[in-house]
DNA sequence: CACATTATGTGCGCAATGCGCACAGTCAAG
DNA sequence: CTTGACTGTGCGCATTGCGCACATAATGTG
């Protein structure tokens, strides 16, 4: 097959441009096959998981180990080290989470008494930047940098509300909406319906819908530009507080908090809203 | 299998042998460039740090960018965007530290109504992992993921004395041992002295060390095997407190807590003790 | 206002790089 | 013992990613 490419900017068939350093991907690849299920890996195990040769795995271990991101044990067995967090750190700590963001959630929490959650919106879900828990039993463990789906959680839903038009449609087309609960909202209209009512009213209530049992009330922090940036949130049992108790007793200190926030975080760029394939081309 | 040195072992000049991928620790660094203290950067401006050309800055941009982890803005900034806690949690959720280790932190600091830290050693320094502070005004920022040079360190301390013998005079060896404070102990006989103290005593105490004003006193975690895993300490002001006081205080429940700790931490693969972190932007 | 100056994006040829096959050694189970 | 599922490692070859070089756009300076 001579059908060598001219110089086609858009990559043939397998899917990536000419510019695309495969190795990195690939490398990344192995540091997230390591899950909080599965902390020790050998060889074969990340070759498995990461669909590549164990020549492969075995090179990038390697490459790791050497870079002190991960060791070997004697069985021969890989883990993380602590050096991971290098990686992820320099972001937190250029959004002053620590400094500026922690103390106003505490303040929160010792005001209501309640668990608060500062997140921001990536790809389809919410990542926890920042949380304060109340001394009551945890509910829900949730971390910093975990995950959840936007559309059942109320953080997600005034962070979508804050979208531009456009990018909202292209979310719901492309987002398949699972029922997390029986009380999961899972029709679209339904969803697009709530996601107006949250930017409209400023706030999002969510009950049972990511959880059965956890109620959750959430607002918008603004960026200078007097865009989404992120959200703050009080987090609760449901058979604490009712829907308007929540409301009553909890928005304005919410949005008190949401103002101190926004001079912490830093106006970021905005998703990209569409992570598998997008055409940028100049 | 130590074999024969052909010349793949010690690779010729570059300093690395044939499996390296190369790719891969210079995608990293890209991320790496990234500081709290510059959250944005151009193409340019990571080539520089770097050290690399600006034609592979921008590959490795772009590929970071298409893979999620930065974003670019209009004006050609880049900057990391939250998915790059997905590479450095993977690690805190498989030591379980949020379910696990945080609620034993925040029972202390509630006890002793002071900040309470755990860390693990990873080369020359310690890194934080998690942390509960007090109320009190924070005396000193420091974050989860930060790092610290364990010699000056009360956390430090009873780790180095949990190395095995020959690591900790290799350690020594190739440590320069900087004064952070006019306190900080800088000759190595004395640290080794106050080392060993540590390791027969179980407990290490330092006073305004790394900060005039901080007082800290901390314990070994043990692992299963009995080994050194991590450590923990309380925090305060040196003013507050004087060192017996710290003992006759504290000491004791650091230690119920260390005890408590213990099945939170996996037995974590000896540190290579061998790579002394680098990598500093020219 | 034209001229440096320094940033940017992109194409392309080339060699080094990283790929995976293939072989060898190791441990456990049957 | 045989079998099978693991490891580590050498090596040839195609690919991949490198950096030069050029075009262009945004800055600043006389």
């Amino acid at each position: 097959m001579s059908s060598d490419r001219p110089d086609d900017d858009i990559a043939a068939d397998a899917g990536q441009p000419r510019w695309f350093v495969a190795s990195l991907e690939r490398g990344l690849s192995v540091l997230l096959a390591f899950g909080s299920d599965t902390p020790e890996l050998t060889v074969g195990e990340v070759a498995r998981r990461t669909a590549m040769s164990r020549a492969a795995a075995r090179r990038f271990l390697m490459t790791l180990e050497r870079l002190g991101y991960v060791a070997v044990d004697p069985k021969q067995r890989y883990s993380l080290r602590p050096k991971v967090l290098d990686l992820g750190f320099a972001f937190l700590s250029s959004l002053n989470v620590e400094a500026l963001a922690l103390p106003v959630l505490k303040a929160l929490t010792r005001e209501t008494t309640e668990t608060t959650n500062l997140a921001m919106l990536d790809g389809g879900d919410i990542v926890y930047l920042a949380r304060s828990v109340a001394y009551r039993p945890l509910h829900m463990s949730v971390h910093t940098g975990d995950r959840l789906p936007a559309y059942a959680t109320s953080l997600g839903r005034v962070m979508l509300a804050g979208l531009p038009a456009g990018a909202l449609d292209a979310w719901l087309a492309r987002t398949p909406l699972r029922a997390l609960t029986p009380h999961t909202v899972t029709d679209p209209e339904r969803l697009r319906a709530l996601i107006a009512d949250a930017g409209r009213d400023g706030y999002a209530l969510v009950a049972d819908e990511i959880a059965v049992g956890i109620i959750s009330i959430a607002v918008p922090v603004l960026d200078a530009a007097g865009k989404v940036a992120a959200a703050v949130n009080i987090s609760s049992q449901s058979g604490r507080w009712t829907g308007p108790e929540m409301i009553e007793r909890f928005l304005e200190p919410l949005r008190a908090a949401a103002r101190d926030l926004a001079p912490a975080l830093r106006a970021m760029p905005r998703p990209p809203a569409s992570p598998p394939t997008e055409g940028r081309t100049p």
